[in-house]
RNA sequence: GGUCCGUUCGUAUAUCGGUUAGUACUCAAGAUUUUCAUUCUUGCAAGGGGGGUUCGAUUCCCCCACGGACUACCA
């Protein structure tokens, strides 16, 4: 499989938000095309119509817009490979499931739901197979002219995938390695339903791939059960020697217990599962998104990357156009992977600390106007940048920050207690004095003058610079001093001072 | 129940038969700092169990246990 084009997709139903795994396999298709110099389809897998959900598909092309996620081809993307919206391609599988019946490895099949659900109660572990289709309603055991008279007077049936028992099927997993399963544990599995014309997922995956030229299938675990049924389906086309490769993701489970990681958890354990806030048109339901948390996409990007993969060595901290160089499906690991938000939180305290503190400021200004701030931009990037090391997201900025724009109106009571002695109005009113006839009121130069100041009169430098940190701020926390002061300004730092004494005294 | 996949510190993982089993997150302690945070240093902590193969197994094989996925006219 080596001098063919790589081609892959990303298929999702368009049935809700984006699953943070799903933007993983996403994430893994993007750099393997990447890498190879090939073709990332974006592929709408709609066969289900009861499951549709508006406005999915369209959050599905934000949330990769936000993540940079880039598609080469596909819905919205254009192609000519289209159309690229399954439900719009009908006619196309409605063709093929006609080859497969007059080549007999399909049959039609008018079991109805009730009647095959009926059969699973009476018969512990029915299967509908090579050992039950006899016995069933089908093409197979009825006369033509019955199937056909059925058909006529508009009966629903399905067509199901006729399996030959007692076959090893070979799947070759460039993750997993040979996977083989025997034939007679698969189901003939439903590829067409009459009542809405469509296919099955298996059936539209196997056509939509081949006829795109897709060259490798990066999906989740959950997928494996049924890849030999995709082996078997290629091979009843005759499509075997232009099969893609496989290979099978690792899943995304649970931070605690067991299982795969749901909406549930994100809700229950306070943490995003989806990259953008989304709006369930259903049940009215809102669920957190990583942007409207505050997450920065490269940030989201690469701790997803790494959740499932690994570069072979100890770096960590990567961005988009180092993984696609650095990605290998080799590297990927087997085991189902906890999702574990307090790194991802790291990733993103990392990525705010990278970030150019323009862009950050720009981030910053809106959280600054729902808080009733009019600040100026070049002011809000000084800011920024003097206090970005101590957050994990944006919005944390407006609590570590406030007190830039917003002079303290009430005084930590523990700080005041440690900090504030008996002599400090008369330091902090003479230290107000002393800025007052300050000329240079750059940070160089009062760092200078009131360390001067101090020594000459003797006082404690801790007592001094505790309480006056406390004047300015209302608590015993943040930044350099006179990097506040220097924001401030001389007149605003003054006026601290003094209403504080007034306050305290 | 059946089929398949998996199993290294709490979490994510490194190790292509020979290592004091490494790194990061978390947590703890210390250093630095006028405060808080950042940062730095140190520390805690792992090969599920049992059989093989081998001079030697975390690494290869088998069994068991456990975990996960799948088992729809859903994807």
């Amino acid at each position: 499989m080596s001098d063919r084009k790589v081609r892959v997709r990303f298929a999702p139903s368009p049935t809700g938000a984006l699953h943070i795994g799903g933007v993983r396999t996403a994430l893994y298709n993007y750099l393997f095309a990447r890498q190879h110099g090939g073709d990332l389809i974006f592929r709408i897998e709609d066969t289900d119509s009861n499951r549709f959900v508006p406005g999915a598909e369209e959050y599905i092309i934000e949330s990769f817009k936000w993540l940079g996620i880039k598609f080469d081809e596909g819905v919205s993307f254009g192609g000519e490979h289209g159309p690229y919206r399954q439900s719009e391609r009908r006619d196309i599988y409605k063709k093929y499931v006609q080859v497969l019946l007059e080549n007999d490895k399909a049959y039609i099949a008018f079991d109805t739901p009730e009647e095959l659900d009926a059969k699973r109660k009476e018969i512990a572990n029915f299967q509908y197979d090579a050992s039950t289709r006899m016995s069933m309603r089908n093409s197979l055991t009825l006369p033509k002219e019955e199937v056909d008279a059925l058909i006529a007077e508009g009966k629903q049936y399905v067509v199901r995938f006729k399996i030959e028992p007692n076959e090893e099927v070979h799947v070759h997993d460039i993750i997993r390695g040979e996977v083989i399963v025997n034939s007679s544990v698969l189901d003939d599995k439903v590829l067409y339903k009459s009542a809405d014309e469509l296919p099955t997922y298996h059936l539209a995956n196997i056509v939509d791939d081949h006829l795109m030229e897709v060259s490798h299938v990066i999906r989740g675990e959950e997928w494996l059960p049924s890849a030999p049924l995709h082996v078997l389906l290629y091979r009843a086309f005759g499509w075997e020697d232009t099969m893609p490769e496989f290979a099978h993701l690792p899943l995304l489970l649970k931070p605690d217990g067991n299982g795969k990681l749901s909406k549930r958890d994100g809700d229950r354990l306070g943490f995003p599962v989806f990259p953008l806030e989304w709006h369930d048109p259903k049940t009215g339901d809102v669920s957190s998104g990583y942007r409207e948390s505050g997450y920065l996409p490269e940030a989201v990007i690469n701790f997803l990357a790494l959740l499932g993969w690994n570069p072979g060595n100890n770096q960590e901290i990567m961005s988009l156009d180092e993984l696609v160089q650095l990605f290998d499906l080799k590297h990927c690991s087997k085991a189902g992977a906890k999702f574990d938000y307090e790194k991802g939180k790291w990733f993103n305290h990392e990525y705010i600390m990278k970030k150019d503190n323009a862009e950050l400021a720009e981030l910053f200004m809106p959280i600054l106007k729902t808080n009733g701030v009019e600040a100026p931009m070049d002011k809000v990037v000084t800011v920024v940048g003097l206090m970005k090391d101590r957050v994990s997201f944006v919005k944390d900025l407006w609590e570590t920050c406030k007190f830039f724009f917003v002079a303290p109106t009430e005084y930590d009571e523990k700080t005041r207690k440690k900090r504030w002695k008996e002599d400090s109005p008369a330091h902090m009113l003479e230290l107000a004095n002393f800025l007052e006839a300050l000329e240079d009121f750059s940070v160089e130069n009062q760092e200078k003058e009131v360390m001067a100041w101090i020594t000459e009169k003797g006082y404690h430098l801790g007592n001094v610079m505790n309480a006056f940190r406390l004047t300015l701020v209302g608590e015993g926390k943040g930044p350099h001093i006179f990097d506040i002061t220097a924001v401030l300004g001389k007149e605003e730092s003054l006026r601290r001072i003094r209403r504080a004494v007034e306050v305290l005294a």
